[in-house]
DNA sequence: TAATTAATTGACCAGTGGTCATTTATATAG
DNA sequence: CTATATAAATGACCACTGGTCAATTAATTA
C-alpha cells in the first residue's frame, strides 16, 4: 500500500501517542514497542519512523505529553494562602497524579537517551514551568532579592517529593508508611525550619 | 563442549556478576546483556541459564551487590555526634556512590520486575540495614518510645536524599544546582524543623 | 491524461531473551 | 581399568525487537 491521506502527520503523531499510552496503561513501559503502536493504529511499523526518528524519539515525546499533563493537574492551586497549605495541596495533586498515571509518570523519569544526545530544550522548558509553581507558593517565605534561594528550596522540595513517589513505585521502601504522610512531615519540616532560619536572615 | 571443570557453580556466579558490572561501567544498563556476560567470562548463553533463573533474576542478584557495597561504603560513620553532622556525612558518601557507581546505582533503582513478580526478602533486608544507618544517626533527637517516628523521619529523609540523586543522574533537574547544596539543605531544614517540634513534644 | 512526488509498506538485517535436545567431560560402579 | 551413569555446557532454534530502505502506489501537479 502506498500513499493514503487518511490522516496528517500531525495526526499520526497523536494518533501514535494516544496508542503508546494505551500500551504503557496496559503493559507498562517495557511493553511498548514500535511494532506494537503501529499496529494499534492501523499503520507499519515503517510508518511511524516517517514521524519519529526512533523509538527513543518517540517516548521523549510522549514524556512532553505527560509534562504537560502533569502541569495542567497542578497549575491552579491556591498560591495565596500559607506556603506550608500551598505546599500540601501541589504535593497532594503530584501524588495522585503519580498514582493514576503510574506508567506514564515511570517512563519519564526512567527512560534514558543513549549516550551522547540530549533531551530538547523545551523539554527542560516544561520542567521548569512545573518548578515554578513550586517557587510561587514559596514566595512568601522569601524577600525580594532572595529569587536564587527561593529557586534553591523549590528544587529540594521538588526533588524530594520525586523521591518519595519514587520509591514508592518501586515498592523499594514505604512498604507500610503512606506516600502522604512521609510527604506530609517532609513538608512541615522543611517549611519549618526553613522560615526559622529566613527569619534570622539565614538564607545560606 | 560438555562439562568442564573450570569453575563451581558459585565462582560462576562472581564471575558473570563481575562482568555484568564491567559491562553496565561501560555501556550503561541498557548494554547488559545475556550474551555479552557469557561471551566476556568465556561461556555460552546458554550456561547463565544453569546459574541464574533468567535476565531480570541476573540483575535482581548484581542489585543485591550493590546495596551491599552501599552499605560499606556508609556503615562506618560517627554516630556519636551531633545528628546534624552524622547526616551530613551519610549523605556526601552516598552522593560519592553514586557517582563512583553510576551505572550500578541507576541499575538499581531503575530496573522493575515483570507483572506478578516480587523482589525477594533479602533485598528488603539489605533496603532495611542502610535506612537503619539514617536511624542510628537520628536517635539523639528522638527519645525512647518513639522509634516509630524516628523510622518515620529516616524514610522521609531516605527518599527525599534518592530523589536528589535521582534528579541530578537523569540530569531533569540540578543543572546548575550542585547535589551538594541541594542536600546540605534539605537535611539542614529538615533537621532544625524537626528539633524545633520535638522540643516542643510535637512528634506528629 | 501523463509525469512527478511523496507516503506507506514489508522484506530484510543484526541483535535480543529464552528453550532444550545433543554433546561431552567428569564421577561412579563393576 | 573399563563401562555406565550423571550433569554441565553448548548452540541451533524460536519469536521477538529496533531499524533501514528499495519498491509500490496513491495523491498532486503539469
Amino acid at each position: 500500500m502506498g500513499r493514503r491521506s487518511d490522516h496528517s502527520r500531525e495526526e499520526l503523531y497523536e494518533l501514535a501517542l494516544d496508542a503508546a499510552e494505551k500500551i504503557i496503561g496496559e503493559e507498562g513501559p517495557t511493553g511498548l514497542t514500535v511494532r506494537k503502536v503501529a499496529g494499534e493504529i492501523g499503520y507499519s511499523h515503517g510508518t511511524l519512523y516517517n514521524v519519529f526518528a526512533d523509538l527513543d524519539d518517540m517516548i521523549v515525546n510522549l514524556n512532553g505529553r505527560t509534562l504537560d499533563a502533569l502541569y495542567e493537574a497542578l497549575k491552579d492551586i491556591s498560591a495565596d494562602g500559607e506556603p506550608e497549605a500551598g505546599l500540601m495541596q501541589l504535593s497532594e495533586r503530584y501524588v495522585d497524579f503519580t498514582r493514576r498515571h503510574q506508567s506514564r509518570w515511570n517512563l519519564l523519569f526512567e527512560h534514558r537517551l543513549p549516550d551522547g544526545r540530549e533531551l530538547p530544550d523545551w523539554h527542560y522548558v516544561k520542567i521548569f514551568r512545573l518548578l515554578n509553581l513550586a517557587e510561587t507558593v514559596l514566595a512568601p517565605l522569601f524577600p525580594v532579592g532572595r529569587e536564587r534561594e527561593r529557586m534553591h528550596s523549590a528544587r529540594v522540595l521538588w526533588s524530594a517529593l520525586h523521591g518519595i513517589c519514587s520509591l514508592e513505585s518501586s515498592r523499594d521502601l514505604a512498604k507500610d508508611e503512606s506516600v502522604e504522610a512521609l510527604t506530609r512531615t517532609l513538608i512541615r519540616f522543611y517549611v519549618e525550619g526553613l522560615s526559622n532560619a529566613t527569619q534570622k536572615g539565614q538564607y545560606d
